[in-house]
DNA sequence: CTCATTGCGTGACCTAGATCACAATTTGAA
DNA sequence: TTCAAATTGTGATCTAGGTCACGCAATGAG
């Protein structure tokens, strides 16, 4: 499908566009490849834009004092990333965003995304149902770390984004769920 | 302070309203009370509004099977609280809210602020934005949860919120930090 | 084809924090 | 005033998961 349809069918899901409206929408996107490994946002980069995934998988992550790594994030096809803290307040990128496959993304600056959200009121209707629903999954995530022991929180992610066992390389699931490669390998290869 | 006023400051603190606005924004709310202890959502209900706290302290809470509690919120003056995942999916609560000190909100239903945020574009901005910032609250807190060890996610806390310290009960803190109420007392009466 | 990198499994040991148990103090309602 | 409930401290264990160290397989660039 093509990255028009792709973004059209996914806005139509929250708010109704003409198809005028739509394609002035759109015209504020920039289209983007990238491959498996490449960088799309970098630590101290200043922040510009946000990215909604067409094809692929990104992760967000950060990286501590001890170089130890925790994924935010995995972006599938229609989800939307960025270090957003830095986005919304005009600072340098603390987390990073990069390509565990080959992607294709629609990126759009913050202007840009402001500027729409002011001329379209279904624009803005739309970025407020969109972070509604991240604020919603992220607090179930930090319930869950709170809650749940490791292996409860890797049926749930497995659970939920089955494709991930076979996209994304064991250690970056241990980085999600927030324990070492070597705890997540005993996890599954010991019986239940 | 009137609630009137505090609402106004808060609001203005994002978008600008002319007074008519703002009234009509305002007529909107229902003031309400509650005495410390007074349970304003409790497991179960149908979830109909959130909740701006004018004065007071309130605290969202999970309990799991294991009656364990884990505190998502404490609420101060000019924050916003309730249910949001129940209240976006119209569903029942599954977390609860109470008063920690007594306390005055202004509470709005579900319905009416949609309705504000269609008839009036600088709602649906404000609600926006309300949005956006937490967002990147909890996802700085999920970070801190995996990153940080409880002695630094407890200095985080009170370094943000000192008044925490006197009005809420240690123990609380401790659900809040996700530890046990245990391990925050040894915490502080053993030298760093 | 080949060698370096990346990914993964596993043993040995260590530690932060959980749990259980008990005591002391504070507080609030009757 | 009085007594029960709520709050806090602290010792004695226990355990999930971290860390370190190693080996082995898969993969991908030259």
């Amino acid at each position: 499908m093509k990255a028009d349809e792709i973004l059209k069918q996914h806005i139509a899901k929250t708010v109704s566009l003409t198809d005028e409206q739509f394609d002035y929408f759109f015209s504020h996107f920039k289209y983007q490849s990238f491959r498996k490994g490449q960088v799309i946002l970098g630590e101290g980069d200043k922040v510009e834009s946000e990215y909604f995934v067409l094809s692929g998988c990104l992760k967000a992550f950060f990286i501590n004092d001890e170089v130890k790594m925790y994924i935010l994030q995995f972006s599938m096809p229609t989800w939307w990333t960025s270090d957003y803290s830095a986005l919304y307040n005009n600072a340098r990128a603390t987390i990073n965003i990069d390509c565990i496959t080959d992607a294709e993304v629609l990126s759009i600056s913050n202007n840009d995304r402001e500027k729409l959200c002011r001329e379209l009121h279904q624009a803005e209707h739309f970025f407020r149902w969109r972070t509604n629903k991240g604020y919603v999954a992220v607090q179930k995530r930090l319930l869950s770390l709170m809650n749940n022991d490791t292996r409860k929180r890797y049926e749930e992610l497995l659970g939920m984004y089955p494709e991930l066992y076979n996209t994304v390389p064991k250690h970056l699931i241990a980085a999600y769920l927030g324990v070492s490669r070597e705890t997540l390998s005993r996890l599954y290869n010991s019986s239940r």
